[in-house]
DNA sequence: GTATTATATGATTATGTAGTCATGGATTGT
DNA sequence: ACAATCCATGACTACATAATCATATAATAC
């Protein structure tokens, strides 16, 4: 069986990659099919839906089938806030990165 | 110049590795030197050393030197943060997966 | 049935990663 | 200067990943 810290890298593996955080960000208003998310993305249809599945074995998305069409949604709405607290501490680390290069 | 979803998904990947994860949860208490935390999560030195190198650079860590001793410790305090929601989403999804083996 | 649309997947390529072993560089104590 | 300790790094191996192109599958409409 797996163990804990394995499940929480898997989790974390998922939402580190630039196409899939575009994704991610994609889907902050609610599901969305894949026809919507590849083009929204800039990426190709096959590639996204690799990621997309990649992210649902992981447990970040939930999908559901309607017609032709599969929508993925994030499944937990944590992944947000996971989200958002990366992105402030990033731009903490820019902002940081300024003052040196100003010399204060 | 590096794109914003870039240093994001940069972070997270510093994040998402099983290593990685027991040498953060390993730094909750405080900074610790390299020979204090290659024993405490049973990996080599050196593969260690690259582990914390990786995460310095994404910009996980902060080190400081004291003697012989290089002193790793977590840059932002907010990661805990984030690694405590993941830790909760995997503990979600545990259970959830107890319900449906139970037929629940 | 055929055509069309939406999604997934096989095969491939190029690149990145984690880990190991051996070694090198830096600092301290004698 | 020499030995001991701590950490980093080069060389290597095995494996994982992201992306692309072509193709397959599934559902719908005609």
């Amino acid at each position: 069986m797996k163990d804990l810290v394995e499940y929480r890298a898997e989790i974390l593996k998922a939402l580190a990659q630039p196409t899939r955080l575009k994704i991610i960000d994609f889907l902050r208003d609610g599901e969305r099919c894949v026809c919507e998310i590849f083009p929204a993305i800039g990426e190709e249809q096959s590639n996204t839906s690799r990621h997309l599945n990649m992210m649902l074995t992981a447990g970040v998305l939930s999908r559901h089938k309607d017609g032709l069409k599969i929508y993925y949604a994030i499944k937990h709405p944590e992944i947000f806030d996971v989200i958002d607290i990366v992105t402030d501490i990033v731009k903490q680390d820019i902002a940081g990165r300024h003052k040196l290069l100003k010399g204060k």
